[in-house]
DNA sequence: TATGAATGAGGGTTCATTCAT
DNA sequence: GATGAATGAACCCTCATTCAT
């Protein structure tokens, strides 16, 4: 069962492993041992992989900054009509988010630990989005006086902020809704709130 | 000076040293050794008088969160007028995640290592403040149709959205203005935002 | 050209490499990766034609030391008068090691790893060597007084030592000469003193 | 009877045990845990007072190249007869290299495995011995046909070339004499040898 | 014959912690 | 209160070797 020898195969396998463990407790945090334990591969088998323990986590930094970039970008680069486009962007990011905390998680680490050449590649999405904005602004689809990036803090932040403590608001509050219905209650109202801020879309 | 038997005053400049460094690198990418170099203060004596390195964590994100709670709730408590205790209190809390970047980090690395029983104290915080809201709401300053948490998650969210990454934005924008320019912009900008969403204030 | 199922041919070509990376770093220092790397074939092939590392290692060590017996002791075999035997027994040997870097540090290697079963042949050597010295005595050739293995012990002891300081004498007292130079200097003088020792000769 | 917190001495017992196994097996040869158990002491501690099994080593080798250097060249300081200071020095170097493995050893690996900065300082006594056989010639105790390197090497070598094999002449040879009688008979003929080269010692 | 995936033992080193001083 | 010697477990990584392909 196990001695399946294919090399792809375990590749696979391993990074899907060392995913979740270095989102649940970054890099320090994690061994290779912890990462082979649950794998069911020997330490060495991961480090003939991949070479190295930083190796490994920027490989799974650079899978998941991907797929985020992707998510998030894709609407963009379809050439719908702006509010479309905007509007499915957000969804799409706040559906990632919502799925995927993984993902947050390592965004996150990868923020504090700042382990070099490997960041968690928010700069081209940055660069991406922002330039989307100012393009929107030239076209006059965007008020003038509201820089984009105050926005996309706005957005962004908000966003991920939601994820990381609406279970607390939860607790705390003593809430009865259901998380999917305080996600919806969210979204629906950030919406709201950002419809103020922009009249026109 | 050193060496003065001083049990306060050591344990003092310990917690100052093992902030700087647990805010910079986490609870698992720091040592003992770590602190004890840099403090000047033995590996036995740092552990003689907290016992343990979790604990020391402890400590360290106890204290920070403290002060944290206090500059944000400070002027909630002090009854002004509702308008200017809110302007007060977003002020204190953008000064200081502004000044304070290790407070950001701990709160951050509190988040992700979630140590048993070692949370940054964000939950009072959050208590608080949600209480607060939903005063403001019943006594009419709020606009009944949006929850508080949505507001709160929109304003803590983007402030520090804002500090984790203005630095990335002037990069990758090539920014020429200086960072206490641009938070200037933000805040003020920000402020404006929040003014079309909640009208009356 | 490679991959060419040669079995003899790519075992001799893992022997050369092997042979000059077990000289410059011993065994232990030497890795099946290391030689597997520089020769181009895989560690499973190397370890396929040479069962083990330290068996690999010993049949480096025996052709070495086949080569280096069969040098020395040739011009004895050759039923030449005794002077012109010795001599150019002496000049084998001294070419030998002058070109040979390999071989000279093998040779250490072997005598320290003392590794079981793996001698270089300075066994058989020695005992020509000496034999043909004794039967020297018998004939009148050599004096009397001198015991073959003190005699030989200063030949072949000088010209190890040689080869091995001869780049540091040069360096330590900036000598100008070139290394060949050096080596011939030192050859003719240490005739010299040979000359000195045994007169009829 | 253990955890006698004698810094000092437990540094030297270390130290006194690495240096037979760094002698039988070499840098590479030897760990850490080959020499904690044989200490007693535990890997951690070793590392704890040495650093590095690279710096453990170093000490090591400048212990005992210290120890050699002062003993060959300690009677060419004591401003004695230039005979009789040579032949003290000369006794002096084949008693210890008689008793003395270790030393043979070790500075035969540190020429080997050549790891930088460690090297036996056989520079400074080259440079001590040869400008001493260089004032000599200028006094003319020297024939002046004879460079003074060609001169030590035939010396060194011969010892120690001497010392590495005589265990070995001895059984190949089936000699009966003991080790100690062989050695004796090898100082009284090599000194003889020596005499016939420089016929006015 | 040849490859390279897979393993388990051992490599040097770091680390939190204990304890004699 | 303070030090630093001492430990044992865990860390990442390398290695010789085996074995499916």
């Amino acid at each position: 069962m196990k001695k399946q020898r294919d090399a792809e195969a375990t590749k696979a396998k391993i990074l899907k492993v060392a995913e979740k463990i270095f989102a649940d407790k970054g890099f320090s945090g994690t061994s290779i041992a912890m990462i082979s334990k649950k794998s069911g591969f020997s330490d060495g088998l991961i480090l003939y992989h991949f070479k190295t323990k930083e190796n490994l986590y920027k490989q799974v930094v650079e899978k998941i900054s991907a797929q985020y970039l992707e998510t998030v970008t894709g609407p963009l680069d379809k050439d719908l009509p702006v509010e479309k486009a905007m509007k499915e962007s957000l969804i799409a990011a706040f559906k990632f988010w919502k799925n995927d905390t993984t993902c947050q998680r390592i965004n996150l680490w990868a923020y504090l630990e700042n382990k070099e050449g490997t960041s968690f590649n928010e700069t081209q999405l940055t660069a991406k989005l922002t330039t989307y904005m100012l393009s929107l602004q030239e076209k006059g689809y965007f008020p003038g006086d509201i820089h984009p990036i105050v926005f996309l803090t706005m957005i962004i932040g908000s966003i991920q902020f939601w994820f990381r403590y609406k279970s607390r608001f939860s607790k705390i509050l003593q809430l009865k809704e259901t998380e999917n219905e305080l996600d919806d209650l969210f979204l629906k109202q950030f919406a709201q709130m950002i419809g103020k801020i922009l009249p026109g879309i």
